[in-house]
DNA sequence: CCTCAAACCTGGAAGC
DNA sequence: TGCTTCCAGGTTTGAG
């Protein structure tokens, strides 16, 4: 389940396959992957034809490619979602749903063939973007750019989108003060992409393990010493995931060359379900919320008076 | 505006 | 062995 750092990790690994190359003739193999591209599947595929890939983008989960065009190619990965890159001639993977070609900018399109028929030699600048996704909870389209808060180019559809912890203009104040308004439990607010984009439900608990606090605790009860603390937390861990290249645990995520990405050792709270607490060695309890899970430790992370969920 | 929960998916694991 | 149920969960949508 890519988190900021996994698809951090599948945004630097693209960079240097997809700048500057030209997109071919794209195949949609299953339309629910662009079901957010309004206009359809060859909308999509045509405002892609020949348009050649400008740089490689990042806000949370989100994931966006500029175009020639001014427009971009907006991704999120869901929580199966792979973008790999592969030589045009590989078999197709079980979860293939999209194919974009790329070609070196001013090579020539290749010529329309069959698959079978393609060349055995295919140019080395020839590859192909592909987007491989087993639940199809991820999704492409093509979004306009609008400017953000400090005049740069943000897809339209995800300007409700806050900032990110690892974002230099994260404004951490403005947080804390914006959790001080909600009257909510603190994980339900590290999951709400409008106050804070990329965590996930993995990296919350790592950050609420950290810095010590229940994910009930009241959001309304956390001074600016606490969500200063679970905020360092937050990118304290994401920096530790980022920094092993990537990733965790589920064998579906896979970064750009198609390795499994590896975090899951250091893990303190998720998924560690009735092994001792690294601290004080009390084994970690999971409580179901929301329909999923939540980590934590029973002595360092004491339910609070008030809980809210 | 805020809060909350349902719905969207697939396949591996666990239970029977 | 084979069937069923559970579980993973980010985001959008809409009700209250």
């Amino acid at each position: 389940m890519p988190e900021l750092p996994e698809v951090e990790v599948v945004r630097r690994g693209l960079e240097r396959w997809v700048t500057g190359r030209a997109i071919g003739a794209v195949t949609v193999l299953h339309p629910r992957s662009v079901r957010r591209h309004v206009p359809g599947p060859e909308d999509f595929a045509g405002r892609l034809a020949g348009r050649l890939v400008t740089g490689t983008h990042r806000r949370g989960k989100y994931l966006w490619l500029t175009l020639d065009s001014g427009d971009a190619l907006l991704a999120h990965l869901g929580m199966s979602g792979q973008l790999l890159v592969q030589p045009p001639a590989q078999a197709a993977e079980r979860h293939l749903r999209v194919r974009l070609p790329l070609r070196a900018a001013g090579a020539k399109p290749a010529p329309a063939a069959a698959p079978a028929e393609r060349p055995a030699a295919a140019p080395a600048d020839a590859v192909e973007l592909r987007f491989v996704d087993q639940r199809t909870f991820g999704h492409l389209l093509v979004d306009t750019l609008v400017p953000d808060d400090a005049g740069r180019g943000l897809p339209s559809l995800i300007r409700h989108i806050a900032r990110d912890p690892l974002d230099p203009a994260f404004d951490d104040e403005a947080f804390a003060a914006a959790l001080r308004r909600r009257r909510t439990g603190v994980k339900r607010a590290l999951l709400d992409q409008s106050l804070i984009s990329g965590v996930g439900n993995i990296y919350a608990d790592e950050a609420l393990w950290r810095a010590r606090l229940h994910w009930t605790q009241p959001t309304e009860t956390l001074d600016r010493e606490r969500v200063a603390a679970v905020l360092a937390a937050a990118r304290e861990v994401m920096r530790a995931a980022l920094a092993e290249g990537g990733t965790s645990f589920d064998s579906l995520y896979v970064n750009v060359n198609g390795e499994s990405g590896y975090f899951a050792r250091g893990l303190r709270a998720y998924g560690r379900r009735d092994e001792p607490c690294e601290r004080c060695g009390t084994p970690i309890r999971r409580e179901v919320f929301m329909n999923r899970s939540s980590f934590s430790c029973p002595t360092c992370q004491p339910t609070p008076d008030g809980a809210r969920f």
